[in-house]
This record gives C-alpha cells, sequence and structure tokens, in this order.
DNA sequence: CGTGCCATTGATCGGGATCAAATGGGGTGG
DNA sequence: CCACCCCATTTGATCCCGATCAATGGCACG
C-alpha cells in the first residue's frame, strides 16, 4: 500500500539545532552545493527531513525556493502525504506547536527558518491557516469522491501549480517530477501500479507526454485541469 | 455516489439577515421551538443551512449546543462532508471570508452569531484554524488509507465524541445518529450500501448495537477506537 | 390504510489492489 | 567506454473490496 523511505537523514529537535546537523554527508543532490548558512536561511537537499509527526517544534519554516511535503503515518505501511507547501508558505511551529505531521524537502529547497512565531505576524499565520485548510479539503474531496485518473491528473497540476507558483495559468509546462510513483500513490491514496497506469492513460489520450520516466510534458495545463474534475469524458477507446 | 439532499431551506447571505429568514414553515424539527432570538443567539432546528460554498461570508457562527456539518460538491452527485463542528467551535467568516463549504446544522442546536470577527480573538481564530486543519488532516488519512470497516468504526467514534465533546473517554455511550446511512457514506468517503453492511458488521462483532436506525449503543468507545485503527483483527468468521 | 423514504439485504459488476514478471534507465566499478 | 547491477517503472494476470443494481422490509406520516 505504501512505501517506507530510507530516511537521507532527520532533524532532531529543528530548532536552534538547525545549523549543526545538516551537512550529512550525502553527495547526492543535483548541482548543489551542501547546505550553507545565509542569516537564518539554509539551503537544504532533497528529502531532507525537517521534522517528525508528533514531535515539538520550535522553528518555524519558510519555502523560500522548492517546496516541502507533509505527511501522516496511520501505521507503518499506511501513509498519506496530506499537503505540499509551495514557496511563500509556512510550516512549523507557527502552525502547530506539536508536529501535526512529518515535513520533509521535496526538492532542493531554500528554507528560511526562524525560532518560535517570530517574524511572522498572527495575520500572516492565520492566511497560512486559511490556506492550508482549503488546500486541504480540496484534497479531501479527491480522496472521498474522484477515480483514480482524476486523482492522478490533479496530482500533476499541483505538482505544476506547486512548482512555478506565478505564472499565467494553462498553457504548456515541462519540469522535473520531484515524486515517485509511490510517493503519488500515498499522496492520491492509490498504489503505485495504479498511478503508473494511470499516467499511461493520460499519456495516451495526449495530456501529458514523458521526456523521461522522472521529466513530465503538459502540452495544456487546461486540458488535463479539466480531466482532474471530471474524466468522464477522458476514455481510451480501449481501455484497461 | 452520492445523495442531493431536498434544501430544507437556505439563509441567503448570513449576515443581519439571520433573524428574519429563519422559521420557513417546517414542523419537521423534533420538540424542537422555532427558531428565536436570544441576543446574536439562535436556535436552529436540524439540516438549518447557514451558508453554501462560494457565498461571501458576514457573519461568524459559534456552536453553543449542537453540531454543525461542513461540506464541499465536485458535482451534482458528488458531495464530500469535510468536518463537523462541534459545541465551542466556530465556523464562517472568521475562518474565511468566501466561504469554502457549506454548512448545515446537524442537530437542532444553540449557534452564536457575530458580524465579522468581532467577539473573537486573532488567538482563538488561529487556535480554531488550527483544530480544523488538525481535523482534516486525520480525515485525509482515512479518505486515503482506510478500510471501510475502519471507516465507518471511526465515523462513529468522531459522532460520540462530537455530540459528548467532554466526558471521559472510552467506556459506554448511547445517543442518536443525525447523519442518513447516506451522509455517514458522503463523510466516509463510500456508498450508503457499504456504510450498512459495516455497520452491521460492527454490530455482529458486539462492537455497537441499535436500539432503532437511528440510535446507537456502544458498549465501550475503546475496544470501537481500536477497529477505527486498524480493523485486522476484527474480522467475522463468515463474512460478505 | 396506503405512500414514500430510509435502511437492509442479496446478486453481480468492476475499478483498483495485489501478485508477478519484464523492461529500462542511471550510476558504479572495471 | 562498457558491462553490470540496482531499483524504479511498466505491464500483465488475477483477485477482491466496495460500487452498482435490484428487491424487500420497516417506520412515519398523511
Amino acid at each position: 500500500m505504501s512505501n517506507v523511505h530510507s530516511t537521507p537523514f532527520a532533524l532532531p529537535g529543528a530548532g536552534g539545532a538547525v545549523a549543526g546537523v545538516w551537512p550529512p554527508s550525502q553527495p547526492k543532490a543535483a548541482g548543489a552545493s551542501l547546505p550553507r548558512r545565509t542569516g537564518l536561511v539554509v539551503r537544504l537537499p532533497v528529502r531532507s527531513r525537517l521534522y517528525v509527526e508528533g514531535e515539538v517544534l520550535t522553528s518555524t519554516f519558510e519555502v523560500i525556493e522548492g517546496a516541502i511535503m507533509l505527511s501522516r503515518r496511520l501505521s507503518e505501511d499506511r501513509r498519506q502525504i496530506v499537503d505540499i507547501v509551495a514557496a511563500g508558505h509556512l510550516c512549523g511551529h507557527a502552525l502547530s506547536e506539536q508536529a501535526i505531521c512529518t515535513a520533509e524537502t521535496l526538492t532542493e529547497s531554500l528554507i528560511s527558518v526562524s525560532l518560535g512565531r517570530v517574524d511572522h505576524s498572527d495575520a500572516r499565520i492565520n492566511q497560512e491557516l486559511r490556506a492550508a485548510l482549503d488546500r486541504s479539503l480540496d484534497h479531501a474531496v479527491l480522496l472521498g469522491r474522484k477515480t483514480a485518473l482524476e486523482r492522478v491528473a490533479t496530482g500533476i497540476v499541483e505538482l505544476a501549480d506547486v512548482l512555478f507558483p506565478n505564472r499565467g495559468d494553462d498553457g504548456p509546462v515541462d519540469f522535473h517530477l520531484p515524486l515517485t510513483r509511490s510517493d503519488l500513490a500515498d499522496r492520491l491514496g492509490l498504489v503505485l501500479e495504479t498511478v503508473s497506469r494511470n499516467l499511461g492513460h493520460l499519456r495516451r489520450l495526449g495530456l501529458i507526454a514523458f521526456q523521461r520516466q522522472d521529466h513530465i510534458v503538459v502540452p495544456s495545463l487546461a486540458r488535463l485541469r479539466q480531466v482532474a474534475e471530471d474524466a468522464t469524458m477522458a476514455r481510451l477507446p480501449a481501455d484497461a
């Protein structure tokens, strides 16, 4: 049902400890420099774990560049990715003093770290909470009422929106897919094979294409958005 | 997939209009008086619609007694009940100036109505938003990763918790089920038949009993909670 | 005493899960 | 530069849980 990741590395408290723990001898991240500190801004490689569900949080994180995914576990093999935090948004202490989920960078990211909730007004926090709630409700509709094809289409659209925050909606995009099929499955309430098959469907429908397994091309976000809302129109002549 | 309710009645703006629109000649509510105004507190019958998804909100509602359900529609026949607001909690303008969902009383309720966000501090509103977000994430795990039996068990536990806010957890409870099977289905991401069958399973397991179709008895909330988290232990010898 | 809605129950269907290979791309070491 | 290996992904075959279709039963209300 779910996949168990080998943890790249973890932050213990996520508080003042931030700087010290980071460079875990992991030469994996693409052309990225090791995490370096700029005031309270850190650059983190892919899949850096900021905090774990249940932990007491002392820091608030603001995404400057990149994205963070938030997940919850029901048990070792049942995970749900509950949100993806885009650039400009917050997570951590300001939103919940106890971590209500686990947070990991989805891509190499530039993150601003601040203690407690300094740096962020009540109004700002309020706005962030509202946005997070709104996203969560949308996602509840997806998980409760959408078909697999609609879920996968929605997942791609969401990633496009998250990774390219301010672009005139719709029109063509292409980007690196930061999630494996298994991650996508854990986001969409499916299993990885179903994700793979439905990506195939979308591809055969001409709604997406792949340059590589992890590089997707979307000719028209508008058309994909349509399928994401209602896939009844989008069935292949020959279907599995 | 979902049911389309005949709307009992609707509030247009939910602002100062509150008092005028309410008594819609509907002698259905149990022994309830017609909505009467006490300062800014109103008593509403079952299934009163406070506002509809998309509307501009001017009022904040605080549940004094009873409960409110919040729902979103994907289309006419795909509804998801995204939250149930218990006594002591807020919904409406303070949480979102545009209604992000439709709100209806689940039971006859005592609701305090206030314009805008007066009466509620930023801290209070933040606290409410956090609580709502936390509930929503829990629910995402349910919708994404729980089996039908676990969902139904969770649904009952949730109702017990919502309708009896401050009781020593666990131990026996019995109460009127304010949701139809179809409503429960729309809460749990199932269809009504599946809800009915799994209520049957729980009944045969001795985890719940029915005095009437809409009056449930839970001998041990603790045991039901266990099944709500993991139903692998709770399978009947002979099963459908 | 019907009439209509809600719930239960049964029969069958089908979408997505599970189990099982095959494929392929990228990184490593020779 | 190439061979190999590892692992993510694709694809295929089959299963099964929950959806759908279809009666039937029960209770409230006119």
